[in-house]
DNA sequence: TTGTACGCGTTATCAA
DNA sequence: TTGATAACGCGTACAA
């Protein structure tokens, strides 16, 4: 219809810097006119690539991981790429097939959340090569691009907080460390911490639990059985230590006076529970890793680690322990 | 390798019924000893199908979203399909923009969220004709298949349970109900049982909010700001109902017996913080969705309109008005 | 049941 | 700067 070939159609849809301003007018009124649409498929084949992205993470049943995802796509749409979500539910083999699934699908790019994958997964990124980036960790040191902040360092955030509260008997109901260094970062941050500035006669417990309200409240009454009960509990992110108030609440423990409660991760209702907790900023994780993935795609050489800034946020639920409250009225 | 043509192997690939079974066997071992797979591009080309489904969703911030694409995931995955998400943020200028994408790329079906869309969305989806589902609704009569439940009875069920803890001042916080068919069912169901059975004095009022914390606490604030204000509030969703749930909280108000609250959807938070609501089997709706164009992509035709059942999980938030309260201690 | 050969709609190479 | 043409890797009539 614009009386050119399919080369120069081709050219001035995918490099209009190519081609001639006269032809390039021509040719979008023909596109226009005829709503002519690229057939991906064709498209995927002759250029080998997809311009799809893949996100794969352990759920979407938070806040945090939804806004990231938010974000992820936001910024991949911009650029004109799809996103595609695995949900790996926390298992590592599903992590693997999944990534298997997304590689023979053609994926350009891998947005994975923590480091710590199988062999057989870092193995298909490399037989297949496509740019990958770990969000929600940082280490620079380490072999992989990533965007994040460091467990360890949040964690001893944590800790500082209880323990310039007064807090010295501190335990953590930590989620499943097995195959998520995420949780095994913030336990190693936790027990670092109290080791060099806790109180040298008191040995952290700490028990390991899913990740829901059930599991926080198990976690919680786990330690509380405990001959000795922790006057401070951290917990490894916001949903265990949901069911952590909600335990306390149900045995009729006045919060943060008799148990301070932190956690992990600012989910929406955190603060209308009065939740102390660390801040987490989801939606710039995911916004900058789609964009390392769209230099890379681009060609670029982007940073190899990204931090982010991550806070404390203290809230009703933690407070100086009883013995040191000021609120002892009879 | 197999020493056979490839038109062979990809029968034995994709019906391999129609292939014998040594032949068979071998050209499996073959694939396996290869690592051989399909190019799917190169299938998507050749086939005119891209075995990708769609699922347009307003958010995943909230369990009941996620549940559902967990539970279409999975259905489709079983069925070797990939999953597409799609999230509009309740626009349905979005919605429309993203299903001309999604049909660009190919999709092989799409489940939508409520039956109300753009016409230019359901103009698309003729042009473009795929099958598709809409999810969350049920309407046999009407022309577009679904899978859900009766918005409208929901609400009926909703303003019942008011009645008989005998509540006569009922009071709405909706979610905002253009473009969305979901909102005004269940505004349309309040409105009508209250006029059928409820007082004749007592004019409904209703308040229509973003579907967010801070939108049920305003919603709140406005009915409680009424002349005479509501003993009962009906929310449009949980999220609202939390949101209205910690204004009166935060007002000093004791839940239930001085206002009663009751929600919509029952997310997992709702048990926790005892809230009444209409429990939505979310999952179930998913898997009849995917399972439903499973079916329709397989040649089948089935049926056109699915029911769920729904119930409501009646807890703490809802109790009798104090006039009627038997707590009525000093 | 199996093989041959063409077509799917682009992009990319090369020559003009 | 533009055009002709060869891949790209599979599905599928049709023929054997």
């Amino acid at each position: 219809m614009a009386g050119v070939s399919t080369a120069t159609v081709s050219r001035a849809l995918s490099l209009p810097g190519k081609v001639s301003a006269g032809l390039r007018a021509r040719i979008q009124a023909a596109v226009a006119a005829l709503q002519y649409q690229p057939n991906i498929a064709a498209r995927m084949l002759a250029a080998r690539r997809s311009w799809t992205v893949a996100a794969i993470v352990p759920t979407i049943r938070n806040n945090v991981s939804a806004s990231c995802l938010e974000a992820i796509q936001a910024r991949l749409e911009a650029a004109g790429y799809t996103l595609l979500i695995g949900m790996t539910g926390y298992e590592p083999e599903r992590e693997y097939q999944i990534t298997e699934a997304f590689l023979a699908r053609g994926v350009d790019g891998l947005i994975y959340t923590g480091a710590s994958h199988l062999p057989a997964t870092y193995a298909a990124l490399e037989r297949h090569p496509v740019p990958f980036v770990n969000q929600g960790v940082f280490e620079p040191d380490g072999p992989y691009p990533c965007v994040g902040f460091d467990n360890r360092e949040a964690a001893r955030l944590v800790v500082q907080h209880l323990l310039e509260l007064g807090h010295r008997r501190i335990g953590m109901v930590a989620s499943i460390q097995l195959a998520n260094d995420r949780a095994a970062g913030r336990i190693a941050g936790v027990v670092e911490t109290l080791a060099a500035c806790g109180d040298p006669g008191w040995r952290v417990p700490i028990v390991e639990q899913c990740s829901t309200i059930d599991g926080g409240r198990a976690g919680l009454g786990l330690l509380l059985a405990l001959p000795t009960p922790p006057s401070a509990v951290i917990c490894g992110n916001d949903i265990l230590a949901y069911g952590a108030l909600f335990e306390a609440r149900d045995r009729g423990l006045r919060a943060a006076s008799e148990l301070s409660v932190i956690g992990f991760g600012d989910l929406d209702l955190s603060e209308q529970l009065g939740l102390s907790t660390l801040h987490v900023p989801a939606a710039e994780m995911g916004r900058l890793a789609a964009e390392y993935l769209l230099a890379r795609l681009a060609g670029g050489a982007p940073q190899h680690a990204t931090r982010v800034e991550i806070r404390l946020a203290a809230r009703a639920s933690t407070a100086p322990p009883r013995a040191l409250a000021v609120d002892s009225a009879p």
